[in-house]
DNA sequence: ATGCGTGCAAATGTTTTGCATTTTG
DNA sequence: CAAAATGCAAAACATTTGCACGCAT
């Protein structure tokens, strides 16, 4: 509720979150949200799962996977699909604090993070006029960053 | 050239550009271009595929997928990901003539179109900013549609 | 006839599911 | 101790690739 989201705050809150849920604290779904609450941008299940066994953390990809999907599912994570084959997840902080979109790199594949205050107020805008219930957006911009973009083919 | 980009007017351009590419005009390509000119929203490979086939028409799953990556690489069609797990494709018409994004159902998984034009202003305002040379973009809107928001629950 | 484009089948990569076991409350 | 979570392996999907053959040029 405080103004207080920094960056570990999302892990504590989250996790707080789940056993008021009445879910149980262990292993593998801390780990994970421990995991995610020190990153700065989206990662894959599999980037997630690498780190936790290269830190030594016995965990499977199925349990990440399950994890990735509930938080999701109950609004602690997004999940970004940038359209490589694989979705990608992130943190939501409380009160849209960090809220942001994406960049792509269509030849290096590198992903950025951006956020303009005045395409949110016109994605709020067309929110209101859909007549959905709108819970989310996702935006992806993609081109060729500052060093491809010099040497970028136009064809084949 | 002209202005008559018709719904129709997509496949024949976008065969007739294969064709001055040096392209063939055979069966698969020719089948699934003009499936994607017939279309009013974007299509997943296996529907495609699946219409084709009801169609009588014998092709490869894997035609399909080729076509499509080759008709995405060069501008033809857009690939949309809407976050199921599967990749969306629908033309790209000259001009930008029916540009638009999406709405998707997290309910029901429907998907829709629209357009707004001053969220093309904010979004063609911010890509001058970020420094890449922006190619393309995709908003996504997720919630519940007017027919599932009423009964939507919040959790679980 | 030449070779691009195709269909099929097998390979690849991602995500999900089944199940026995461990862990938490 | 009971139920929830987990890890592993196998299954289910989505997409790509290898290859021999057929069809436009």
């Amino acid at each position: 509720m405080s103004a207080a989201t920094e960056t570990t705050g999302w892990a504590e809150a989250t996790i707080a979150s789940l056993l008021a849920r009445g879910h149980r604290n262990s292993g593998a779904r801390r780990a994970v949200v421990e995991l995610l609450g020190r990153q700065r941008c989206c990662l894959t299940a599999q980037e997630i799962f690498d780190q936790l066994r290269a830190g030594g953390r016995r965990v499977g990809i199925a349990s990440v996977y399950r994890v990735l999907e509930q938080l999701s599912k109950d609004g602690y994570v997004q999940r970004i699909d940038i359209g490589a084959g694989t979705t990608r997840f992130e943190p939501i902080y409380a009160g849209g604090e960090h809220h942001h979109h994406h960049l792509v790199c269509d030849d290096c594949g590198k992903v950025e993070a951006f956020a303009d205050d005045q395409l949110e107020r016109a994605l709020l805008q067309v929110e209101g006029r859909t007549g959905y219930s709108v819970a989310g957006h996702d935006v992806v911009l993609r081109g060729a960053c500052r060093e491809c973009a010099p040497r970028t083919r136009t064809s084949s």
